[in-house]
Formats: structure tokens, C-alpha cells, sequence
DNA sequence: CGCCATGATTTACC
DNA sequence: GGTAAATCATGGCG
């Protein structure tokens, strides 16, 4: 019992000082004095200390009863007003204590991640920001909203969780707060309590809780990162496309070999007819092509296969397109279903046609299908002859630079007959504009 | 389980 | 910003 001794010793050091106190009694004198009622009176202190001290290890009535007979001892008014002196004094030690806490880095992270994953925050549009800023993140649009959705609703959940508890814990702490400051507001009729004190009290409980709530603010925080690292893990978790959207790529890439660069339109509605996003089908070609590239012996099977495939479309369509025509039909029929991507294409399909045939090709309307022709018979060829004078245009398509550097960007040298300054990839987009 | 195919990502370049 | 090239990481098959 530390704190009894020094009670005990700072009474002395108090009577010591010969302050006299309420009532008009004079506190015992201290150790070494002798006074015939001296030790009578230290007694009568050490009871009362000791009753005050073992309070709190008795029942409630016993407690209350000997409370009551606390208050009403004769030497409360003294107590207290000793009590008083010494609280004076360690008063400065307890302000010197009591510095203002500068905010917590840690906490301040916590919160601010909470609020910018839309944990935190107001209710409404925290968490869509967040997924929002997720969809940003996973560079598709719409495409993936089913983990979207789900991902939302995990961070709701979370976020719900979160206020939950974050608001139990304010509940409580409030509840705690009042019932001290209670507890010490009635208490302060037997000790000396002053408001600071009492607001140093609120102050430690509510560090106390907010030490609290920074664990549940942690675990939360913990709990969103888990959630973000599953979602991003999710966007590179490969699936394989499915065989007809396989397809549907290679017939396109195959029969636009010569340059396998879809525009964007193309790149859309290939993404709409293989229900694959923009980016995957640019990621896609993007794949193939360096792919092809590096062994276009491995991919001459496939090619075969697409070449003859769309050979036949085309020149379905072709023969289509041409009884249409001579039906009296003006425009190009490039809506044709089977693999018209490449509307903006007919310069190159017709200087592809003027190279093949060795001679012009006047009917250069024919179509969009007529280039999946001249592709596939370029590939045909290509495997006999070589790719690189396939069409008899060395310079243009020379082995070298399809192999290794910028393979393609050379091939789309046709088109570029029509805009010298356009590169890969603007080439159908460019006529278009 | 190892290997290959393949979709996604990263890095560097223009 | 689009692409090539390298790389990562997973799916699928034997």
C-alpha cells in the first residue's frame, strides 16, 4: 500500500506546516512529537484511511452504510480540506502531465485511408468512388460489373460493419463518460474533485476508447486491403475466351494479316460480338501478333484454317456483293455479318487487289470481304513464296522487318499510299476521319 | 506435377 | 495513347 504511505506522510508534511484546518482542528503533529491524544487522533486517521481504502472490497450496503458513516465523521471536514492541500499539490505535476496529445500519425493514416476506400466518410458515394476508382484501376468499362457489384458489396458490408461497431463504441464511451463524471460529481462531496479534473478523467476515457476504435479502425483497414488485393488478384486471374470469341479474334486477325490492326470501332464491336472488353481484345492482338511474329511457323495450321474459312466467306460475300451490284446497288456492302471490320479499308483492300492482280482492279467496291480474300490468298502464298514477296513488293514486306522490328508497320504501307503519315493501328480509323 | 497456351501486366519507345 | 516486347500468372492437358 504505497499510496496509503504517502497519504499518511503528506498529512504530516500538511499538520507539519501548522495550517490549521476546518472546524477549527488541528491536524496530529508528526512522527516524534509527543502529545498524550497525538497518537489517539493518528489512529482515528488511520482508521478513517482505512476504511476509504478497503471500500471498495465490501458490499454494496456495507459500502453505503460505511460511506455514510464517513461523511458523517467528525474528522470528514478535516480530511477533506487536507485532501485539498495535497491535491494543490500534486495539481502541478498532474498539469505538467497533462500536455495536449498532437494527433496520432497513425490514426490520422487509418482515417485516411478509411476515407479515401469510402469506408469512411458519408454514406452515400464513399463506397461507388471507391469502386469507381477500382473499375478505373482494372482499365475496362463496364465489362467486369459482376465484380464490381460484388466487390461493392463486400466494402458495404465492411462499411457497415464498421459504423456498427464504431458506434458502439462511441455509445459506450459516452455511457462510460457519464457514469464517471456521475460517479465523480457525487464523489466530489467527499474528496475534492475539481471540473478539470473531471475533464482529465473524460480525456483519458476517451483515449482509452479511441485506442479502441484505432483497433477497429486497423482491422477494417486490414479488411478493405484484403478485399482490394482479391479484386485487383481477380483482374489478372486469366479465363480463357470462349472458343467462338477465339474464333471470331483469329478470323479477323487472319484475314486482316496484312495489318492486324483493328480500329477502335473495330475493336468495339469485335469486343461486342465476343462479349470481351476493348482492352482485352486490344491486349489480345496485341498478344497475337507478337506471338505470330515470333513463330509464325506454329500458327501456320491455324492460319490455314482461318485463310480457307474467310476465303470462303469472301468470296461468298464477294459474289453476293458483286449480283448486288450489278443489281443496282450503290454502297459498299460492308455491313455484311461475316467479318466486316474493316469498313474504312478499301484503299488498302484495292491497292491490295491492283498488287495481286497485277493489273487495276476497277471493281474496287466490291466490298470490305474482298480484303479477307486478298489476306488469305496473301497468306497462301506466303507460304510458298515467302511472306516477304508475297505480293511482289519486296520493299515492302521484307522478311526482316516482319520478323523483327515493326513487321507490320511496314505491311500497312498500302494504306499509308493514301496518307503518308499515318502509323499502325490509326490506319482504318484514319479514312474514317 | 511439369509443361505449354494464353490472357494480363509492365516497361520502354515513339 | 498505342504498340512491341518481356514478363507474370493462371488454365488446362497429359
Amino acid at each position: 500500500m504505497d499510496d496509503q504511505a504517502r497519504i499518511m506522510q503528506s498529512i504530516g508534511g500538511v499538520s507539519l506546516a501548522g495550517h490549521s484546518v476546518q472546524g477549527g482542528m488541528a491536524l496530529p503533529p508528526p512522527h516524534g512529537h509527543d502529545g498524550t491524544d497525538g497518537d489517539g487522533r493518528k489512529q482515528d486517521i488511520g482508521d478513517i484511511l482505512h476504511q476509504i481504502m478497503t471500500i471498495t472490497d465490501q458490499s454494496l450496503d456495507e459500502a453505503q452504510a460505511k460511506k455514510h458513516g464517513l461523511n458523517c465523521h467528525r474528522m470528514k471536514p478535516a480530511l477533506f480540506s487536507v485532501l485539498c492541500e495535497i491535491k494543490e499539490k500534486t495539481g502541478l505535476s498532474i498539469r505538467g502531465a497533462q500536455e495536449e496529445d498532437p494527433p496520432d500519425p497513425q490514426l490520422m493514416r487509418l482515417d485516411n485511408m478509411l476515407l479515401a476506400e469510402g469506408v469512411a466518410g458519408p454514406e452515400k458515394g464513399g463506397g461507388s468512388a471507391a469502386a469507381a476508382a477500382a473499375a478505373a484501376a482494372s482499365g475496362g468499362a463496364a465489362d467486369n460489373s459482376i465484380e464490381h457489384s460484388d466487390y461493392r458489396a463486400k466494402l458495404t458490408q465492411i462499411r457497415q460493419i464498421y459504423h456498427t461497431e464504431l458506434e458502439k463504441y462511441e455509445q459506450a464511451c459516452n455511457e462510460f463518460t457519464t457514469h464517471v463524471m456521475n460517479l465523480l460529481r457525487e464523489q466530489s462531496r467527499t474528496r475534492p474533485i475539481s471540473p478539470k479534473e473531471i475533464e482529465r478523467m473524460v480525456g483519458i476515457i476517451h483515449r482509452k476508447f479511441s485506442s479502441i476504435q484505432m483497433q477497429l479502425k486497423q482491422s477494417t483497414c486490414e479488411a478493405v486491403m484484403i478485399l482490394r488485393s482479391r479484386f485487383l488478384d481477380a483482374r489478372r486471374k486469366r479465363r480463357n475466351f470462349s472458343k467462338q470469341a477465339t474464333e471470331i479474334l483469329n478470323e479477323y486477325f487472319y484475314s486482316h494479316l496484312s495489318n492486324p490492326y483493328p480500329s477502335e470501332e473495330a475493336k468495339e464491336e469485335l469486343a461486342k460480338k465476343c462479349s470481351i472488353t476493348v482492352s482485352q481484345v486490344s491486349n489480345w492482338f496485341g498478344n497475337k501478333r507478337i506471338r505470330y511474329k515470333k513463330n509464325i511457323g506454329k500458327f501456320q495450321e491455324e492460319a490455314n484454317l482461318y485463310a480457307a474459312k474467310t476465303a470462303v466467306n469472301a468470296a461468298h460475300a464477294a459474289a453476293a456483293a458483286v449480283q448486288n451490284s450489278q443489281a443496282n446497288s450503290p454502297t459498299t456492302p460492308n455491313s455484311g455479318s461475316s467479318g466486316s471490320f474493316n469498313l474504312p479499308n478499301s484503299g488498302d483492300m484495292y491497292l491490295s487487289m491492283q498488287s495481286l492482280n497485277g493489273d487495276s482492279y476497277q471493281g474496287a467496291q466490291v466490298g470490305a470481304n474482298v480484303q479477307s480474300q486478298v489476306d488469305t490468298l496473301r497468306h497462301v502464298i506466303s507460304q510458298t513464296a515467302g511472306y516477304s514477296d508475297a505480293l511482289g513488293r519486296n520493299t515492302m514486306y521484307s522478311p526482316h522487318s516482319l520478323n523483327t522490328n515493326g513487321g507490320w508497320q511496314d505491311a500497312t504501307t498500302p494504306s499509308s499510299v493514301l496518307s503518308a503519315t499515318e502509323g499502325p493501328g490509326s490506319v482504318h480509323s484514319d479514312t474514317s476521319n
